[in-house]
DNA sequence: TGCCAGGCCGGGT
DNA sequence: ACCCGGCATGGC
């Protein structure tokens, strides 16, 4: 009879935190600069969002007014470094939109909204999906949301502590389930999530020195690509 | 030197 | 309801 979820939830972070230390998220001066990085990391190495947002700042246009104002092509410019320009550019556009039109660019104000009412309405930002939508709530809101991301796909399904088809919401509600719905936990959490990932899933072999081996299934379903 | 990165959208079955 | 291509730069 295998140990309840809670437990190897716990033992997880443990070991985690054990191998790597507070992770120190989000690296960010502001919590503006936190909905921007949010936007500009999406399926990009985050030393490539770094050179973005140094444009942005360099050009002194890291504040909502400024950078909604900003017309689109030359925020695409700034934000070349980060990939997928002319999309982000435009993704962050429509994000600003709703912090200036309903919040009158004022972090604070927004999230002073309830946080499903607020997660909601990120949601319907072109653009903004589950993942970018948590990420602003935890890391510039410090409202206790988890974050899933690939690499917590990869790590669960590989150990068998979730199915390989699931889904966002799924793991999501896996982890507030069975972790109490606290922000520095899941902040430090998911940050451990992506420093383990990007040390193992993709390195060969995957699992040598990954200090989630032990936990490993005697024989694990594999996925070759992870 | 290819492969990959802290996703998401839109169009086609 | 899936499945897939498109989006793009810089690091290793």
């Amino acid at each position: 009879m295998a140990a309840p979820l809670r437990d190897i939830l716990q033992e997880v972070f443990d070991r985690l935190f054990s191998a790597y230390g507070p992770q120190n998220w989000w690296p960010a001066e502001s919590s503006f600069e936190v909905l921007v990085g949010a936007v500009l990391v999406q399926n990009t190495n985050w030393k490539n969002v770094e050179r973005a947002i140094r444009n942005l700042k360099k050009a002194g246009y890291l504040e909502p007014e400024k950078l909604y104002h900003l017309p689109e092509e030359e925020l695409a410019e700034l934000i070349r470094p980060a990939g997928y320009f002319r999309v982000k550019a435009r993704r962050l556009k429509n994000l600003l939109r709703l912090l200036l039109e309903k919040y009158g660019g004022s972090l604070a104000r927004m999230f002073r909204q309830q946080p499903q009412k607020l997660r909601h309405e990120l949601l319907q930002i072109k653009g903004i999906g589950p993942e970018t939508a948590d990420s602003i709530l935890l890391y510039a809101g410090h409202i206790p949301t988890f974050v899933v991301d690939t690499y917590t796909y990869r790590v669960m399904s590989r150990h068998g502590w979730a199915p390989f088809d699931s889904d966002y919401y799924s793991l999501k509600e896996l982890f507030e389930a069975n972790l109490r719905p606290d922000p520095q936990l899941y902040n430090e959490y998911h940050a451990l999530f992506v420093q383990v990932g990007k040390k193992h899933c993709r390195t060969v072999p995957r699992c040598e020195g990954c200090p989630l081996a032990a936990m490993l299934p005697p024989e694990g379903p594999l996925r070759p690509e992870w």
